[in-house]
DNA sequence: GTCATCCTTTAACAAATGTTAATGGATTTG
DNA sequence: CAAATCCATTAACATTTGTTAAAGGATGAC
């Protein structure tokens, strides 16, 4: 991937979001390091200190944490370009919360979020970009939150196709299920009964 | 409340989560306008314009929404000495995504949004507290995800209580079974069989 | 104080989801 | 190619949770 192609990733990226001017553009670039991944790889570790932003720019991750008895339940997923999780809101004094893991290879950015904090306080269009992110991810944990408090686990799945119609092929049906707050049993037999 | 008392609700709130200086104090004092509601009072309607932050100096609210069928899902409880959710996280163009609801007589301070994020930008220990409330924000979040999505209902309610324990006899229990993801009946059933 | 209203509990039954174990298909490894 | 491994499905049964309806208790209005 090439300095042009970068710039343009990170374009696309952004303007889904929040637009920014080609001088903020170029700043955000400037701090852009590529990191590349094979499926399954950890990215980001519980427990361990994490002080970056991450953009998306090929393949599949996901969060996790393991419940108290040790299963893995998945939090969120993330896919082509689109901006992970803010470091403010998956860290408590630079450690992270939450694990992050490829599902497939995966091609991202990682910024230092030190660094793009002081571009968020100079810029007002950065700021804008990065308050917008924080919101998406917010409203999209509220979605979540309903989804779990108010539909059963088969309108969960029929709402998890709407949104990740091309991850059910792809991924773990384990992986799923503790997405939707289910076991894999109970997941192929709605799968069965949504076939119908 | 007198300017005095005011003065002190909030430096108890906000040294709870990350201490300010006392020059840092008094600009934010000097934004809070204190609001009084009684029980059942909805301050923040879904659809409408919000630009303000609150804290809560006494009594307790919740934040809620209406799922697809138009039953009420409560999301969140805020008890006294607490930060309501962050304005940029519960609002998306200056509309509120969130209904919030007074459950018993509330006093809280409201700020504005636009003169707080100033603030934020101007004092760096400004910004480390607005920071650490997003942080608890979005950790009580993954929190009640991974419980809705890996414990039972009884476990659930055994979260609660240890989180809760003083809203179960203070509040309807309809709004605290829309928190758990359960019905009243089934509240009823898990209350009676952890008495045993 | 009595009536009305609201909230919680209880009961009986139905539906959804979990648990354990076995089966079958696909992919990888040697 | 065969064996081994991983993953999804299926089955049988247990448990949890939902639904509907009725009853009991508390609170406030008159």
């Amino acid at each position: 991937m090439n300095f042009e192609e970068i710039i343009e990733r990170t374009r696309l990226l952004i303007n889904k979001v929040s637009p920014v001017s080609e001088e903020s553009l170029n700043l955000i670039n400037e701090l852009v390091v590529i990191e590349v991944y094979e499926k399954g790889d950890v990215f980001i570790n519980r427990g361990r200190r994490n002080n970056k932003e991450y953009f998306v720019y090929e393949g599949v991750c996901r969060s996790f944490l393991l419940s108290p008895e040790g299963e893995e339940i998945t939090i969120s997923y993330f896919v082509a370009d689109s901006v992970l999780s803010p470091n403010k809101t998956r860290t408590g004094n630079q450690i992270s919360h939450l694990n992050f893991q490829a599902l497939t290879k995966l091609t991202i950015a990682s910024l230092d979020a030190d660094k793009f904090e002081q571009l968020m306080i100079n810029h007002i269009d950065i700021r804008e970009f990065g308050n917008m992110v924080l919101q998406n991810e917010l409203l999209a944990k509220v979605e979540k939150e309903i989804g779990l408090a108010s539909l059963n686990a088969k309108e969960r799945l029929i709402l998890f196709r709407e949104k990740y119609h091309f991850l059910e092929n792809l991924i773990s049906h384990v992986d799923i299920a503790s997405y939707l707050g289910i076991t894999n049993i109970s997941l192929s037999r709605l799968r069965k009964g949504l076939m119908e």
